[in-house]
DNA sequence: GGTAAGTATGTTAGTCCTTACTAACTTTAG
DNA sequence: CTAAAGTTAGTAAGGACTAACATACTTACC
């Protein structure tokens, strides 16, 4: 939320794209820091170094333009995502897939504060992108995690626990990291991405892992 | 956020402490339920039956009426935490210590749906008493978890992880798991807080223990 | 290449509505 | 009959959104 944009003198005329992208980028930082409510067209407006009038130009209502974010957003999520989930499902052992997928999450929510944030807000104020958002987030990720769990436990190599349940302990671990660190800033910078993701995969493993088991194994195939 | 309130023809006229606690309890739930922004004094004195003006008697301004809320809040939370972990505590074994934790804060967080709405949505919107009640509950139940298991890696039975990170994960894994219930409404009905606390458990003694102590063993004596 | 027309971008100054909060008055209960 | 509990009818501020006007940029035409 730097003032930057407040002190270009001459105000500088743009083409309505970029200024369109202009605005949602000062907009989600506002949104994601107060709310949709706690947020006025006003002060997005100010930051972005123009009239509140430019602003109606682009986005009919102010709802549009938190749409727009929100949208965005969840592009830009699930495509992470599913990069990660391909990246992590081609790992040859269960120690990668975790840990893959575990630090991608941590390096995600380390760069873009402002995604949980936003997600958290569009949740607790019931907008109705919310649940989009969720699912094509959070939700997704654990079902890949829980059948990816329950293959593993048919191959012999975890034991019989609930799939859904032990993604669940794993997303929790993980995206209550995530939470912690953006929300209540309750950061503790001993250690590094990596080195949760780590710790998180070797308690998670070894509490889901066949005693006989202990090494890595491919996954189907 | 029942409009029993509403219905109550002749507008019962009540002591100040009964009307003050009514209206606490009233707001309680809109704040938890669209936040501090999102709720008006209107609706709160339309669903207690009375007029607006009876709020500013009681409350100086609405903050005020916020602060009432979250430090009652603050309080329950941290009592409750209290009790719990003295019981946990005296529990003969980390099975009993962890489960009897993990197992408490499902059910409190089921019966009071209000509290986690609450205490995110003072977080996000950064108001003053957020990090008190953040503190009072979340920080010092993981420090207790903390230092229980700092003396259990000591008796030798426990790995040698981090301890802050383990006691991270595993308050990750249920609080995560009350969060998705409360806030996202992804409930999966097909457990029971029990079951889904053994399960936590389970997942995370595994993952922690030596493998040499299977068993239970008492902490401190 | 210069310039006028036309269009895209911007501003000003509002409107109308909601909302926290108040003053002045009325009713009930002990 | 007095004090506590309640009501009515506001005020002032702030916020989303708009109409009407102003200025820069592009294009067309000679």
């Amino acid at each position: 939320m730097a003032s930057a944009a407040l002190q270009q003198k001459p105000p500088t005329r743009m083409r309505a794209e970029r200024r369109r992208n202009q605005i949602v980028a000062i907009a989600a930082e506002f949104f994601s820091q107060k709310g949709f409510r706690g947020t006025t067209t006003k002060e997005i407006a100010d930051h972005a170094g123009v009239s509140e009038a430019i602003i109606f130009r682009h986005f009919a209502t102010k709802d549009d333009l938190y749409r727009a974010i929100l949208d965005y957003k969840v592009n830009q999520g699930s495509e992470r995502m599913k990069e990660n989930l391909n990246e992590a499902a081609g790992r040859k052992d269960d120690n990668a897939y975790f840990g893959s997928l575990a630090f991608e999450m941590l390096e995600f929510h380390s760069k873009d504060r402002t995604f949980m944030r936003l997600l958290l807000f569009s949740a607790l104020e019931g907008h109705d992108l919310s649940e989009i958002f969720f699912n094509s987030t959070a939700r997704e990720m654990k079902n890949h995690i829980r059948r990816y769990i329950k293959q593993r436990i048919v191959d012999g190599a975890f034991r019989r626990i609930d799939p859904g349940l032990a993604a669940r302990a794993f997303m929790g671990m993980v995206m209550n990291q995530a939470q912690v660190r953006n929300v209540f800033h309750d950061d503790d910078l001993r250690f590094s991405n990596r080195q949760m993701a780590d710790q998180f995969v070797d308690i998670f493993l070894n509490g889901i892992r066949k005693p006989g088991h202990r090494g890595s194994r491919i996954v189907r195939g």
